[in-house]
DNA sequence: TCATTACTGAACATTTTGTTCGATTTAATT
DNA sequence: AATTAAATCGAACAAAATGTTCAGTAATGA
């Protein structure tokens, strides 16, 4: 018996339809590549596709998996990783991590289906944010702005921050966009936790 | 001869596909939607839709143009409604407006083709914004964060308050959300114009 | 080597898109 | 009310894309 996981072929198989995916988004949106044109850059059997996917769609989650997995670890690490300071800590390696990915990123900028992506990342780190904000809400003193619509925004502006950095070539370093982040949150956080200090 | 754009013909037809449209946008994402099931909900001949919108994304975009011709109107006049105050104004009446067109808006939520009314709605805020900024960025000092990050941050803020508001069900008043666009967005607007006066 | 598994590719049914065109209905105008 | 132009209908097409099936071939792990 055979463990078709560890199949060579199986492995070369999902790696061609992926490249093929992701080199058919650099060139138009999602939402028109068909999968026709996937198993001909892919050079791989009609068949074949469906034995591994069976719509667009999964393909598409498949193959943002990996890059979603990391996205999410680092705002996990990056919410955990707070003993001393009240606000968040850095984002520097989370742009910098972009930054290693940039073909898949404006890949996915580019099609509805990476909407889709950005939806989940955004559901998820609005998740952790918000178990972040009320583990730091002052008992019995509401917050000027709700909980879930504060951690909303962040989430939001962490994601439009990188989605406005990728469409624009990653002019400013990720040390730079680490600040715009904060100058841009910090105040809102502010509001939330007592601890009212001037940074930098 | 007849003026084909006052025919009650052209009119009812245009209606019952727009109709069509954005009842099936309440059931189903807006990709899942086919031209077939607009037709046989609208009540129309195939040639018929095809002899006014030459593609579903048409539709949409028609369907949506008055909706966004009005946004954009509440942000330009919000924009230039600005004599006393260096702070963007109250965007009060702007979530008014979204809640009597809560049906629309939920369906474009709801899909796909939503993403591209509200990149189009975004990308045109944007301007305004930016522009509004740089009018008001005082002469020789650089701001703390770049005008084009900064207005793209207000506008993606604006959209995304107002995604949250419609996801959940408005649960909060138009008030309420002007209040909670500011207590977001001023300080971020304060680093920009030298005017610091606590507000309220 | 050998049994197993994955891939091929062609054939097929189905769905959706988009076009065409003559017949029919409808509305504006006089 | 009669005329006339335009809009709609609907059926018939062609084309493209989806998704399934299956017998034959190739590659793999043991």
């Amino acid at each position: 018996m055979k463990s078709n996981e560890y199949d060579r072929r199986v492995w070369k198989t999902r790696q061609a339809i992926h490249d093929a995916l992701s080199s058919l988004m650099e060139e138009k949106k999602y939402s028109k590549i068909t999968i026709q044109e996937i198993i001909d850059r892919a050079n791989v059997g009609r068949s074949t596709f469906y034995s591994h996917f069976a719509t667009k769609d999964e393909l598409l989650f498949s193959s943002v998996e990996d890059l979603l997995e990391i996205l999410n670890q680092y705002i996990k690490s990056y919410i955990e990783h707070d003993e001393e300071n009240p606000r968040l800590i850095s984002v520097v390696d989370f742009f910098e991590h972009i930054q290693e990915n940039s073909k898949i990123m404006k890949g996915l900028l580019k099609s509805e289906g990476g909407d889709l992506f950005f939806e989940k990342v955004e559901a998820y780190w609005n998740d952790g944010i918000e178990e972040y904000l009320q583990s730091k809400l002052p008992k019995g003193k509401a917050p000027k702005v709700p909980i879930k619509i504060l951690s909303n925004h962040i989430s939001s502006t962490l994601l439009s921050l990188l989605k406005w950095w990728v469409k624009n070539d990653m002019s400013y370093t990720p040390i730079q966009m680490d600040q715009y982040f904060r100058d841009l949150i910090d105040p809102c956080i502010d509001s939330v936790v007592s601890n009212h200090s001037t940074m930098d």
